[in-house]
DNA sequence: ATGACCCTTGGAGCGCGCTCCAGGTCAAGC
DNA sequence: GCTTGACCTGGAGCGCGCTCCAAGGGTCAT
């Protein structure tokens, strides 16, 4: 919590406040995931903006739904390209059924494993 | 569809039953994931039987709701343990959670890309 | 000015889960 | 008897997503 340098928040503040780890913010940085690359201090460091670690969130929220890195990658080179609005859309459009497919595996999956659980219940408490 | 050598299905016919390549069949045996071995025709080729292939569906099951190979060995081997089915709950009921939590997760990242999809249907539709 | 601490870079290393390959055996069909 | 094709083994290789490391610099408190 202390701020005063020159402004934004050092990256390990970031990482924080995304849930990733600093190693990651600077990987994710090289790989080209980054809409903004944050600005730099004085003395070289990296100082996030609200809308830098805003964007982390992005990352993370597609990541977690599992879009490889690569995908992530065409995705914020789209933010580069004028007009591609319609093209983002198809892209989270994709991603969602996606998603939304791999839900619906592993709820199935987990209904198998809730059988599999209650079969125990049964032969092990006799119940 | 041709069965006759001997008996029980062939590895490839047990990969297109499971939905696992026969490679990764013959690597999940290496790692000791099976229930019971496949028994082994004259010529030394694996034969599966009904069981083996259920047991397969089991992996799947284990695997494609995020369960590491390493864990799922863990749980294999307790099948060789007497009285151990109090434990194998056990493990089945912490990979529910896990897969529940998993599964929340994701379904908060989904709204997420809805509410980011609806904002492009309205900058890009006007509407 | 010494030490602590956080930051920098480029690049190596790693755990995971397969996937592929070389070299060989076997059974069946022509 | 020769080819074809599916199978075998041990082991190497690979794509992914980080994660760690070495070597160094800046800032600050003591």
């Amino acid at each position: 919590m202390t701020e005063a340098p020159s402004e934004g928040m050092t990256i390990s503040a970031a990482a924080e406040a995304s849930g990733l780890s600093v190693d990651t913010l600077r990987y994710y940085e090289k790989e080209g995931l980054t809409l903004h690359r944050p600005e730099r201090s004085s003395s070289g460091q990296r100082r996030y903006t609200e809308q830098n670690v805003a964007w982390l969130g992005t990352l993370v929220m597609l990541r977690r739904t599992g879009m490889p890195i690569r995908d992530i990658k065409k995705f914020v080179e789209l933010y580069r390209v004028d007009g591609s609005e319609a093209d983002r859309l198809a892209i989270l459009e994709a991603h969602r059924r996606h998603v939304i497919e791999e839900l619906a595996e592993v709820q199935t999956h987990l209904e198998a494993i809730n059988r599999k659980i209650d079969y125990y219940n049964e032969k092990v408490m006799g119940r």
